[in-house]
DNA sequence: ATGTCAGATGTGATCTGA
């Protein structure tokens, strides 16, 4: 969101276009009631019951579903604050799946406490997931690119957050809970992104980052019928830096809706050596 | 061009965080 209160414009329209039964948001940056204040009364409206986590300033997330919101937590057990607690975490059952909303901390620069701060975190979000049910999904803002292939261009991250070797292992290992990057299984090959920085015309250039991840355990990949960025939202007169993810699962084991064709995505510019803002991802 | 935003402090420009 880079903040839910300057993005209601593009937030509404968009739920109205797409139509999504469960949203996970994050980087809300607004109090539980400030959330309830501003679109309370809008989302219910459109039939979505609500659990929102946050903070007057920074942070945030939420989770939005017309698909039941049940067994509603806030935070992740065991993660350590910085200093105090962050409202980074939210989960809840919706239609029998465990969804967690997250915003992993951002890591800063990888010899600072931030970074450490980072690692720990996504180690107790590890053992909430372990320890939770069967059918779960993790979505949100992992700060994390996965592989060199989701970003730009690997050489100018090289020793920056986002891309080093110990975060990429601290997401492997929740991953190894059995959890699918259903995009990137999707698109194996694709340049996909869904974080351009503000920045040096990097949208229109195609120069992003894929941070922002749906992770999906066996049962529910297993009923993936569409997964795609939707780069139109970062498009036009004030979008977050952030796109969203959309996935489309079907509500039975075997069942067929047919095909899904996402919409096109922009042609890929050259790589080549473009210089990097010093403030990297969000 | 370190080229953008958002939130805050506290009124206007400067800081923090991304």
């Amino acid at each position: 969101m880079n903040s839910v209160k300057q993005r209601l414009p593009r937030l509404l329209p968009w739920l109205d276009q797409r139509r999504p039964d469960v949203v996970c948001l994050q980087e809300t940056k607004l109090a539980d009631q400030a959330f309830a204040d501003l679109l309370g009364e809008e989302l219910a409206r459109r039939g979505y019951e609500v659990a929102a986590h946050g903070e007057p300033r920074w942070n945030g997330v939420a989770i939005l579903s017309r698909a039941g919101l049940d067994d509603v937590v806030t935070g992740v057990a065991g993660a350590p604050g910085f200093p105090h607690q962050e409202a980074r975490a939210v989960a809840a059952t919706c239609g029998g799946v465990r969804v967690h909303s997250v915003y992993v901390p951002n890591g800063r620069t990888p010899d600072s406490d931030h970074y450490r701060y980072k690692l720990e975190w996504l180690a107790a979000l590890r053992e909430v997931v372990r320890l939770g049910p069967e059918e779960a999904m993790v979505c949100g803002d992992v700060n994390i690119a996965p592989a060199d292939a989701d970003v730009f261009d690997p050489a100018a991250y090289e020793g920056q957050t986002h891309v080093t070797a110990p975060e990429r292992a601290a997401l492997a290992e929740l991953r190894e809970l059995g959890l699918h990057d259903v995009v990137r299984e999707r698109w194996p090959e694709e340049r996909v992104f869904t974080y351009w920085d503000y920045r040096a015309g990097m949208f229109h250039k195609d120069l992003g980052m894929r941070i922002d991840l749906v992770l999906a355990s066996d049962p529910v990949a297993g009923r993936v019928r569409a997964a795609w960025v939707d780069r139109h939202a970062r498009k036009g007169t004030g979008p977050s830096d952030h796109a969203p993810v959309i996935v489309d699962l079907d509500e039975a084991p075997d069942g067929d809706i047919g095909p899904v064709v996402p919409p096109p995505s922009a042609p890929a510019p050259k790589r080549g050596s473009v210089k990097l803002p010093q403030a990297p991802s969000g």
